[in-house]
DNA sequence: TTTCATATTCGGAATGGTTCCTAATTGTTT
DNA sequence: AAACAATTAGGAACCATTCCGAATATGAAA
């Protein structure tokens, strides 16, 4: 598992979030919260519940989807969706390009200047964002390595 | 419904991609080709079995999702997946970016030149792109006049 | 500490767009 | 006209997510 920085400000900064919005902070939503911090996979809510069940035996689907949607709701952590695979969790909430492998399913954060802000959107078109979903779909090193092997 | 040019380009464009591939041309694919290359709202798969059926009464979802995988196979059409809501089809397969209303399900094209070329990609990360998507979600300026009033 | 109100958790049922399966139909070739 | 392959229709199956009702745990107040 590659080291994040920041993993144990991170952990911080969602606990804060939680608490300060009124939540109650249980063994189980801590547990998650710190897979989250530490797992920046982007892993899907089967892969939080098995990883979690480690820690927590007794957590069930219910509580991780409960969890993830309100820390989502509370702008803490971002959803990817799909809807032919299971949707992704990630702690990185700022405007950033997804990299997917269409191989292993692996997402990189490919973090950089986007071209497009939503001033200028608006001013083109009239049409207003609020939020972006940038995607590469493709292979990454790993994949491609094998292939040629 | 507004106009787009070269509908009548697109819609040869389509069956001749179709013949070109040996696959035949049959009423219910003509019905479907001439909605999509006509309607350019990104419709669903209710939408086009809905429209089409005032032509063709008899067709059915199933040949509606066997054909839109067949154009989409051979690079005739485009498809924007979502996962809570049904999927969307476009015959603009060009690199663009979709302006998407959270209030009334809307896309619009925005068509400019990408920030990141695929060969940038590659350079930076070792991933290599095959396909993009890249979407703002807001509201659109027929949803945010309605707010208005 | 004990009580209390309620937020949280749990297990399982329901959901719904898409995919899959099978049989009937159509079109094409010999 | 017969044989073959592609296409179509209808409906069942799929499955991640959402929804539901009942049990439980938590933090605040007494």
């Amino acid at each position: 598992m590659k080291s994040h920085p920041g993993t144990q400000e991170i952990e911080q900064k969602l606990i804060a979030g939680l608490r300060e919005k009124g939540y109650k902070l249980t063994s189980q939503r801590l547990e998650i919260i710190k897979l989250l911090s530490h797992d920046r996979s982007h892993p899907g809510a089967m892969d939080i519940l098995e990883k979690v069940r480690q820690k927590a035996p007794k957590i069930s689907m219910s509580t991780v989807y409960y969890t993830l949607e309100m820390l989502k709701k509370e702008g803490l952590i971002g959803e990817l969706e799909f809807y032919d695979k299971d949707n992704r969790y990630d702690v990185n909430v700022s405007n950033h390009i997804n990299l997917i492998c269409k191989e292993c399913g692996k997402i990189e954060d490919f973090t950089r200047e986007l071209p497009f802000s939503s001033e200028v959107i608006e001013e083109l078109t009239g049409f207003r964002p609020v939020g972006i979903r940038f995607e590469y779909y493709g292979y990454c090193k790993g994949c491609r390595d094998k292939r040629k092997r």
